[in-house]
DNA sequence: TAGTGGTCTAGACCACTAG
DNA sequence: TAGTGGTCTAGACCACTAG
């Protein structure tokens, strides 16, 4: 066994404090001067320490203040999705359906925050395994003049890679939503499914840096061909 | 629009060139002293950048040779799952239905990596809403003498918690795998759906740092209590 | 005003790499 | 042997907190 970094031993010892309920929730640790004097250590070193268990969820800090333990964070997954590549299988493609330019729906003015005289983008694709349709996509976008949507970029290009017309994609801020429903008929029509045969539902939004939805769908996916893995927990230090 | 500090605007200036390919896969990054000298700042400062840049999966170091820059990353997201609070529902309740210990069966002897003449404890367990039964959970554990597996514990921990009592908490990995697939009948009738119907199952395999299994198992999901969030992207810094 | 976390510097020693 | 990233120190200035 080797002997661990000092700092990474400092953030191990004061999770197992949090873990243990030493230091309960909401409950101030002591400064980092403090604890640098208890450790024996530089300042610099118990902020790397506090900096990995910031990271990882288990304090916040408060410029001024001090710095928190928070409760001990499980239960939580790194997954990838991608709708370019849903099973890992090569014989994966997508055949765009159509790109209306539509008036915005009561739920797309809610979810894009979209002015209701304004319009948006309406992309659909089917997603096909070996020429059996297994997803339908359908993603909007506020229509800013300016935007660049060019058919064969819509053809071969995960919708993320769209967005970076229009902000880098850096700064492309994604959430996920995945959950069991219903489809439409004409949905459930195009996978092949039963009208009322339940399926798999991913929505996801994209926002800028601040907060601004510059992007909004959702992919029915038929749900034998649904399946999403977690990634290796990556250890912060 | 505040200033950001050095080390964030180094990282993302280095960010941006990845994402525009000026730094492809696997080629060598300026080595630190040399960022430093470009960017006006300390070796420390470029350090803190490129931890940035590590934590976030834009690049690799290796001690001696220099740094690397990865494909840069996308479509990965945090997401929580516990078998606890499927739905966020305050009316989830879980139930007991049987603890056995038995003979692993191949797939166990594969998975938990058991040898085939020992025993596994089996956890049985079925969740409901509103008294309906929406999931039903199954779970092995390794059996070792002096695993304390006590019945109240098991009927109303999460299952990790269990694991807790063999290893300490914060050095339990946890690897994730939801997909839709059919049921057995037996689950099913549990369940009250239909044989043949749909569900979704939720894999989830437990290790301790040393990569040794500690638990698995499947919960059997009703489709239509199916749900998985993402969690915002914490800024890593 | 004393204390806090956030940031940054200059300098040091280390194990490792690759010629 | 020169260069690399990993680690750690002592010291500094800052904005902010809370009495």
């Amino acid at each position: 066994m080797i002997e661990q970094p000092i700092h990474i031993q400092i953030a191990n010892d004061i999770k197992q404090q949090i873990e243990l309920g030493i230091y309960k929730k909401d409950s101030l640790l002591p400064s980092e001067n403090t604890l640098g004097n208890q450790y024996h250590v530089s300042r610099v070193t118990v902020q790397k320490a506090l900096r990995i268990l910031n990271n990882e969820d288990y304090i916040y800090s408060i410029p001024g203040k001090g710095s928190f333990a928070k409760e001990a964070p499980t239960d939580k997954y790194i997954l990838k999705f991608s709708e370019l590549n849903l099973l890992d299988n090569r014989q994966q493609k997508q055949k765009l359906i159509g790109v209306d330019i539509v008036s915005p729906t009561p739920e797309l003015i809610y979810t894009l925050h979209v002015h209701p005289q304004k319009k948006v983008i309406h992309i659909k694709r089917l997603i096909t395994i070996n020429e059996f349709p297994v997803a339908y996509d359908s993603k909007y976008i506020p229509y800013y003049s300016g935007v660049p949507i060019v058919e064969v970029e819509i053809n071969y290009s995960a919708f993320p890679n769209l967005l970076s017309n229009i902000v880098s994609p850096y700064e492309i801020k994604r959430e996920l939503n995945i959950y069991g429903s219903t489809a439409d008929d004409n949905i459930n029509e195009i996978l092949m499914l039963e009208n009322g045969a339940p399926c798999v539902v991913v929505e996801q939004m994209f926002l800028d840096t601040e907060n601004t939805p510059i992007g909004w769908g959702r992919l029915y996916l038929n749900i034998n061909y649904f399946k999403v893995e977690s990634l290796p927990k990556k250890i912060m230090n």
